[in-house]
Formats: structure tokens, sequence, C-alpha cells
DNA sequence: ATCCTCCCCTAC
DNA sequence: TAAGGTAGGGGAGGAT
């Protein structure tokens, strides 16, 4: 790919960069190639930097001595490579042919074995010859040292750099595979086999895997960005669409236009995707692997952390999906074959789809590397043209692709979905209806997963139950265009065309894994070289821009060590901007100002768990020049650390996360809460009993009504228990259904805090004897009404439309519709308390009142401050919804409503799993 | 009214 | 061990 820049102004675009030192260099040239060539260069520069500080000349104890470390060791790569510094010898970041001991305790490690046959492999030693050589002042004989794995026989896990733990059970699937290899290894049930065999695509690959290291964070790696970069698959991903948009662009002179829509003014769409491309792509180069269960991800090991980043379809099967931790995807499919990334190809082979795209129909909206929409009207039959054009991509990359034809993008996107893998679908709008009553809610464009447990707290699961909502009624849920367009698509209605996407609008970049750092100076350098990356990416760009937002991830206070080596762990988001006088696309500048945000924001530095730069208010946008500067003198102080935060205030939350730290490792913890939710509803009790229960049963006795109520998330987290992650959507890592006053960003879920700034309705709720409406069994839990004139004005309006309707109903109020057009509802002014500048103060208040009838329609009185009042509301509810039945749905959505907020807060639903991130 | 900041959510 | 990014849409509430 050629730099962005070069499309409308060459010149400028690329004298800007002189020598381009810079890893992240791919966006220039738009190769992953180079990378490591210039990462070496960069580590080679730091290593002499190293020994030169060191004193250390060539004379010492490792003169002439050059190693490669591979894998764990003790002393660290980080020691090792400062022992070398300071006696004479040399360290190479990655394998090379000047490498002349590699130093590995990692027995079973395939890169050494796939070394083991070149034609005089350098010795492989453990890391005690190093520390020995060095107490003896000498060079200790490598035999001594010998890694015995190596006398193993060859063709063994050649490619298992991802897959080098051995199974602890064999596949029952794959019987043939011995249980110690991956079964999709050339020895894995088919017998040994020759190196020689091993495709070459393969062997490549196995010799990149050399060039990794073990992970390591931004305290002791000095090429962590960089080597973050490379290896991340969200910034592939999510760097792609800013590459594609200039072929798309270039190549889209040369190819028919769309004619204008002919009579009745109906547009043909397509929607193209390849069919788990990831996965596809590496089948290529390993045909064995066709047919199998097959996932993309960094990690290979049934405990592994590592995201899958594509499954086959035959893993899916499994219920293997993105996003899974490896652990989950293991145990859900333990015959699954794990294949590393292979980024350049996903590059050169979505190019080429591009390509045979833009032969069609200049019309293409690119959405990623694998996927786009495409505007063919009055192009011919558009069966045959996508037949045509599935066929050519399968010819030319030996992919498939499926796609979708409709009369709308929404249209042609769910056809696809219905079509994969390898088909295609069109849709007529006469046939849109079947289409979309068969769907879930959740299937709909813009629902992800707050949204959806939104509508379904609403009891709207499928399409066929949005529809039954007016417009004005999602609206009020969701908000005006969030509603407005829920309900437009649950109709079929979706007025969006093809369109190239337009101007840029924010340049960023940021990192949120291995990000520890020790103090602020740390912390400093981490955002100088965020700068200078966020630098270049403006350049490539060709923008620069006034606004500066620095993104914080706060470690949360109490927070255990994250599930994910190096992971982020459960944090508050914390973003802090300044508008800059002057467009700027220095880094010095951009790093300077980063710094005094990062001081701004006044996040202790080891609490820092990701950080980021994003540039807005860019100089394309003409309209940016007039953004007022933010004040030389901000008045806003530093957020001052939310209470969960400071030592001095211990707060109760502190213990709450510390116990379920400890239900993390107790195997039965989730399904225990679970039986407890069922296990004594006891709907009259006391809010305030303390649950303090200590011994909880195991998952064997939940019962089975109760079982089938939970929510099938909420099922698989109790079957899988603490071996299984979620399959993670990158907004689930953040926080947020919505603004909940179960959570803030302060990290205060229900806090003491909150008691002061508002007196909640959450509050007034109590325990009476009757339902409101008089249709419960006797002992039914019911809702307490306040006085209607002891209602604030303005309250009813701020409830969802499914409580308000209630309590409207309860109150003998009638019930008026909203004229359109959506309005938001005037929101009450707030009672005061919290903290001023404390980030999450305002949002403690937001739908309150939905959770306090939550609480209240079931007997419990959601008091901030008291989780174990939140956690018995829970288990009232499953009992609710067990002894019931006509209180199911209600009981379902009030514990699905706070379970949403507390999942948001906590990482976790309360008290139903031990996972927390 | 509109802008601005600080969020949250979604999609790949 | 493992690489939890990126950009846009959108909402809320205060400032102008
Ligand atoms: N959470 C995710 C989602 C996607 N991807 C990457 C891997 C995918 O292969 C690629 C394309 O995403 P798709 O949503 O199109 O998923 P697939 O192509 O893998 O499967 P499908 O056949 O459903 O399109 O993006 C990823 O790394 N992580
Ligand atoms: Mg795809
Ligand atoms: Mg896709």
């Amino acid at each position: 790919m050629t730099d962005p820049r070069s499309r409308s102004n060459i010149h400028v675009g690329v004298k800007r960069n002189a020598p381009d030192l810079n890893p992240d260099s791919l966006h220039h040239d738009g190769s992953f190639g180079k990378y490591m060539q210039v990462k070496n260069r960069k580590l080679h520069e730091q290593f002499e930097e190293m020994a030169a500080a060191a004193g250390g000349g060539t004379g010492g104890v490792f003169a002439g001595v050059n190693v490669f470390v591979n894998g764990f060791t003790v002393p660290s790569q980080l020691e090792l490579k400062q022992i070398m510094a300071e006696n004479g010898g040399r360290f190479e970041n990655y394998y090379c042919r000047a490498v002349t001991h590699i130093v590995c305790t990692n027995l079973p490690d395939s890169k050494v074995k796939h070394h083991a046959h070149e034609r005089n492999p350098p010795p492989t030693v453990r890391p005690e010859w190093v520390v020995d050589s060095l107490a003896a002042g000498r060079l200790l004989p490598v035999t001594d040292y010998a890694l015995w794995r190596l006398r193993d026989a060859p063709g063994q896990r050649t490619l298992a750099a991802f897959a080098a733990q051995p199974l602890s059970r064999s596949a029952p699937d794959r019987p043939a595979a011995p249980a110690h290899l991956p079964a999709w290894s050339p020895a894995g049930g088919k017998g040994q086999r020759d190196q020689s065999a091993i495709p070459d695509p393969l062997a490549a690959r196995a010799a990149k895997d050399i060039l990794k290291g073990p992970p390591r964070s931004s305290r002791d790696d000095p090429a962590f960005q960089a080597t973050f970069w490379q290896a991340s698959r969200l910034h592939f991903i999510g760097s792609w669409k800013a590459r594609i948009e200039v072929l798309a662009a270039k190549l889209a002179g040369d190819a028919p236009a769309p004619k204008p829509p002919g009579r009745g003014g109906q547009r043909v769409i397509v929607h193209i995707d390849m069919d788990c491309f990831f996965a596809s792509v590496a089948v290529l180069g390993n045909p064995e692997l066709a047919g199998k269960p097959l996932a993309i991800s960094h990690s290979a090991s049934a405990r592994g952390a590592g995201e899958v980043s594509s499954a086959s379809y035959e893993a899916r099967a499994f219920g293997v999906r993105a996003g899974m931790f490896m652990e989950a995807a293991k145990a859900l499919c333990p015959g699954l074959v794990v294949m590393p990334y292979e980024f350049e190809q996903y590059e050169a082979i979505s190019e080429q789809v591009y390509r045979l795209m833009l032969q069609r129909t200049s019309c293409v909206q690119p959405l990623s590397c694998d996927e786009a929409f495409m505007d063919v009207t009055g192009l011919g039959d558009p069966e045959a043209l996508v037949s045509a054009l599935r066929a050519d991509i399968a010819a030319a990359t030996g992919c498939t692709a499926s796609a979708g034809v409709g009369p709308s993008l929404l249209l042609a996107r769910l056809a696809t979905r219905r079509a994969k893998p390898n088909g295609q679908l069109l849709v007529t709008a006469r046939e849109a209806d079947a289409l979309l009553l068969g769907l879930a809610a959740g299937d709909l464009p813009g629902v992800g997963p707050a949204t959806r447990e939104r509508l379904d707290a609403l009891g709207i699961k499928s399409v066929a139950d949005a529809r039954a909502r007016t417009k004005a009624a999602l609206q009020r849920e969701l908000g005006g265009k969030t509603g407005a367009s829920l309900w437009d698509y649950a109709h079929g209605r979706d007025t969006r065309e093809v369109e190239p996407s337009g101007m840029r609008k924010t340049v960023g970049c940021e990192i949120n894994y291995g990000v520890r750092f020790d103090g602020q100076a740390d912390a400093d350098r981490f955002v100088d070289e965020l700068a200078v990356q966020l630098a270049e990416r403006l350049a490539a760009a060709g923008a620069r821009g006034r606004t500066l937002t620095l993104k914080l991830k706060r470690r949360k206070a109490g927070a255990p060590e994250p599930r994910k080596f190096l992971g982020h762990g459960i944090c508050d988001n914390l973003s802090r901007s300044v508008t800059l006088p002057r467009f700027t696309d220095s880094a010095k500048e951009l790093g300077r100002e980063g710094r005094a945000l990062l001081r701004a924001v006044g996040v202790p530095a080891r609490d820092i768990r990701g950080v980021g730069l994003t540039m807005a208010k860019l100089d394309s946008d003409p309209a940016s020049g007039a953004a007022r500067p933010t004040n030389a003198k901000p008045a806003k102080l530093a957020a001052p650390p939310p209470s969960a935060y400071n030592p001095r205030e211990p707060h109760p939350w502190n213990d709450w996360l510390a116990q379920k730290m400890a239900e993390e490792r107790c195997a039965d913890a989730a399904a225990a809460a679970a039986v407890a939710a069922a296990a004594e509803p006891s709907p009259g009790a006391a809010a305030a009993t303390p649950v303090g229960r200590a011994a909880l049963p195991s998952l064997s006795e939940i019962d089975a009504a109760v079982w089938a109520e939970l929510p099938e998330s909420v099922q698989r987290d109790l079957l899988l228990q603490r071996q299984l992650a979620h399959p993670r959507s990158p907004a689930r890592a953040a926080v947020g259904l919505r603004r909940s006053p179960l959570r803030q960003a302060g990290g205060l879920a229900i806090g003491p805090g909150a008691g002061g700034s508002r007196a909640g309705t959450g509050s007034r709720a109590g325990v009476v004897d009757a339902d409101a409406e008089g249709r419960a069994a006797a002992g039914t839990p019911i809702l307490a009404l306040p006085p209607a004139s002891q209602l604030e004005p303005g309250v009813l309006d701020a409830l969802p439309l499914s409580v308000r309707r209630e309590l409207e109903r309860a109150y003998g109020i009638g019930v008026g519709f909203r004229a359109m057009p959506f309005k938001s509802p005037p929101k009450r002014r707030r009672g005061g308390g919290g903290s001023i500048g404390d980030p999450g103060d305002d949002a403690r208040e937001r739908r309150l009142d939905e959770l306090g009838m939550a609480a209240g329609e079931f007997g419990a009185s959601l008091v901030p401050g008291d989780l174990e009042g939140a956690q018995l509301l829970l288990r009232r509810l499953a009992g609710a919804r067990m002894r019931w039945p006509r209180f199911a749905a209600r009981a379902s959505a009030a514990a699905q409503r706070v379970q949403a907020a507390a999942r948001r807060e906590l990482g976790a639903p309360l008290a139903l799993t031990g996972r927390l991130d």
C-alpha cells in the first residue's frame, strides 16, 4: 500500500518522514515484511547503548558469543541481555545466522528443534550455561548444558510455537492423534514425518516464530510498543480500513459505475464477506487442515488466555467463536487445531479481493479487510455477478466468500449471514419480512451485547418483539437515534447508501495490553512513544489536529491480577482532552501535551493498565479551525481518585472483590452462586439480611427448573466455570451497557458515595403484601409505592417505558403517548453529594429508578453501598422465577437489569461467576 | 440552539 | 503465558 497522501499530495507526505525507522511503517508500504528488519535494527541500537552504558567492551567472558534467548528463561531474557552487554557478548533479539548459542529452558520448544536441522545449528544451552560461565570466568562446555529434548526425533511440533503444550488428554474425537501432539501436527495421526515433508509456508512460519520471545510488559521490553503492534490482530484489522481506502480510491476509476435506480427507485446492494477469513488463509498453506476444527490465535494451550481470532465452521459447530479465550475454545473443542497469524497473507489476499470487487463496480464501500458493500444497481443480473465474483475470489485466493444481495444494505448484510459459509443469497423486499421475523433482536446491526441485554430486560428478544413496540417506545429506552434505527431495521427499513467512507475524523493509537509502570517516568516515556506513533499516523493520514485525547485504563481498586497474562483486567476508563491553539502533528508537541494530560488525570503510574492517544479536530475538516482552545488554566482540577481507590478510606468494594478473587479459585463458585440464588427465595425477608454464607453447594445441586431459566450465557458460564472465558467483544472489555447506577468510572459500583448523592427511587421501594396489580398469589413480592405526591417531577419520564407503564397503572395515571419526534425526557436535578469531578458522579444517578424498581418489585431494597443486598436481590429474583411462573418474565428482566449493571462494573455478573474479566 | 467534553457502544 | 485496536455513532450534561 502506498502512503495515503500520495493520492493527492505525493511530495508533502513522503518528505515529512525522513528515514523510516518506525516498525509501524506498514502504514507506509502496506507490508509487514519489513517490520522485523526495522525492529531488529532498533533493538540492536538499544543493545549497543546498553553495552556502552555498562562499559562492557569486547573483552569479557562472552567475547565472541552471540546468544538468542528463546522462550522463558531464568535469568530472564532481559537479564541475559544485560549479562551479555556487560561481559563482551552479543545478544540477538531474533534468531539469525549470527547466533552462536541458543539459550532455552523450555524443553519442548519446536523452534529449537527446527534449527537442529540446519547444517550447522548453533548449540542450544540452558540459561545456566550463561550464569555458570560468568561465575567461572570462562566459557564452560556447552555439552554440559544441552537440552535433552533436542535428542528427540524430528518432525514433532514443528509448527507448534503456539501449540507447544501437550494436551492433558487426547481429543476424544480424534483418537488417532497422539495425545502429546497437536492433532493437526504432521506427526499427529499420520505417523512420523520427515522435516522436509513440511510445506514451505509452514517452515517459513515456523522460522518466523523464532522471532518471538516471551511476551513482555512495557516495564521490561524496550521495544514493547513495536512488538505489540506487530503482533496485535486488533491493530491489524483496526488499521486496515485506513489502508484499504487508499486502494479503493485508486482502483475505483476503471470500473462500471452503478446506474441510477430504475422504477421504484430500488437499488441492488451486495454485501460480501470472506468465510472465516483468517482460518481460511491458514488452510491455504496447510490443505490437510481443511475440514478440521481450526482456530487462529497466539495461544494454543488448553489453559491459554489468548483470544480466538477466527474459527473455522467446523470449530463453530463446537461453539468456538472469535473473541473466546483459548481455554474456552479448547474446552468446547479439545481437538481444536490452532494456527498462528499470517498478517502479510491477510493483507495480500484482502487486496486481491478488493481488486476483484472493484472490477465489478466502482461503488465499493470497504467495511473491513474481509468485507465490503457494493452497489451493483443496473449492472446486470446481480446473482450472476455475485456468483462470478465469488468464483473469481476463490480462484485468485483459494479462499471462499459468501455474499448477500438485497434492496438495502441491511438486507444484503443479513442475507450474507444466512448464506454463509460459501454461499450466496438474494433477498427481495417481499422476502424481507420472512427473513427479519426469523431473527433475534441481537442479529440486527447496531445491537451488541449491551443493547441486547437492555432489550432482553424489556422483553424484546426477537425482531418480532421489537416490531410490537412503537418507535417512540424504543427511542425512550435506547435513545433517539438508536431507538429509531432499531425500529427501522426491525421493519426492514434502511435508507443508507453505499458510499466510499468519508473523511477521517480522528487518528489514534492505544495499547491496553502489557502496560505496567513502576513510576511516573515510565508512564511518561510510554506516552512519549505513543506520541511518536501518533505523529507517524497523522503524517501517514496527511492530517494534523487540534484536540488531543488521552485515554487511560486504571486498574480498579482491589482488582486481582487479570486472567490474561499481562492483560488489563478490571479497569476504570478515563479520558481527558485538550484543544490546542494550532494544528499539530509534531511528536514532540504531542508528547508534551500527552504527558500533561497524564498528569491532569492523576492516575498513579502503577495503576495504569492501558494508554491511548487520539487526535481529533483534524485539519481535513474546515470546521476544526473554529474550535476554541482549552483554557490556559483549566479550572477543572485533576479528577480525584474515587473512594474505592483511596487507601485511607478502605471500601467494602475491596473486600467484596477480594472475596471474588477467592471465589475465582474455587471451582464450584459459579455454580454455588447459582444454587444460592435458587435455594432461598424468601421474598418477605428483610432486605438487609446479610448473605454471609461461606459454604456453597456444587453444580450438581442446581435445580433443573432454575437452570432452565438461566440465560444461556449464564448457563455456559456455569457449565464451563472458570475454564471458560466469555466470547469477548471489544466493547465488553470496556465498561458499560449504559450509565447505570451500579457503575461509575470512579470504580464505585454500589458505593457509599452514592448514598448522599441522591434520594434515589431505589430506596423508596419496600415490601408489602399484595401486588399492586392484584394479580399475584399470596406471598407474591410486590412493590410498595410512595405516595404519588412524592414522586419527583419527571421521574416517570425518565423511566423505561415498561416500568413506567406499570407505575402509571399502579397510580392510576393515564398513559400518554409522546408526540413525535423523539425528545429526551427532562432530567431531574441532582441532589448534590458525591465528590466534585468524580467522573461517575452523574452516571450513578442515571436510571437509578430502573434498578430501584427492579429491587422494589421483588421485595428487596437496593441500598447504595449494599452489595450483599444486591446479591440477595438476585437470589430472590431467581427464586421468584421458579416459584411464581407468572412473575418469571418480570423477575428475569429485573435480574438481568441488575446483572447487566454488575457485569459492566465487575466484568462479571454478581455472584454468578468466578470470572472477573 | 449548538458546542464541547467525557463517556459508552458497536463492528471488524 | 501472549500481543484486550480503531473509528464512528451516539448520549448526557454543562458552557457558551
Ligand atoms: N473478534 C474478532 C473478529 C474478527 N477478527 C478477524 C478475524 C476474522 O477472520 C476477520 C474477519 O472477521 P469476520 O467477522 O468476517 O469473521 P470471519 O471472516 O472469521 O468469519 P465469517 O465467516 O463469519 O465472516 O477479522 C478478529 O480478529 N477478532
Ligand atoms: Mg468474514
Ligand atoms: Mg467480516
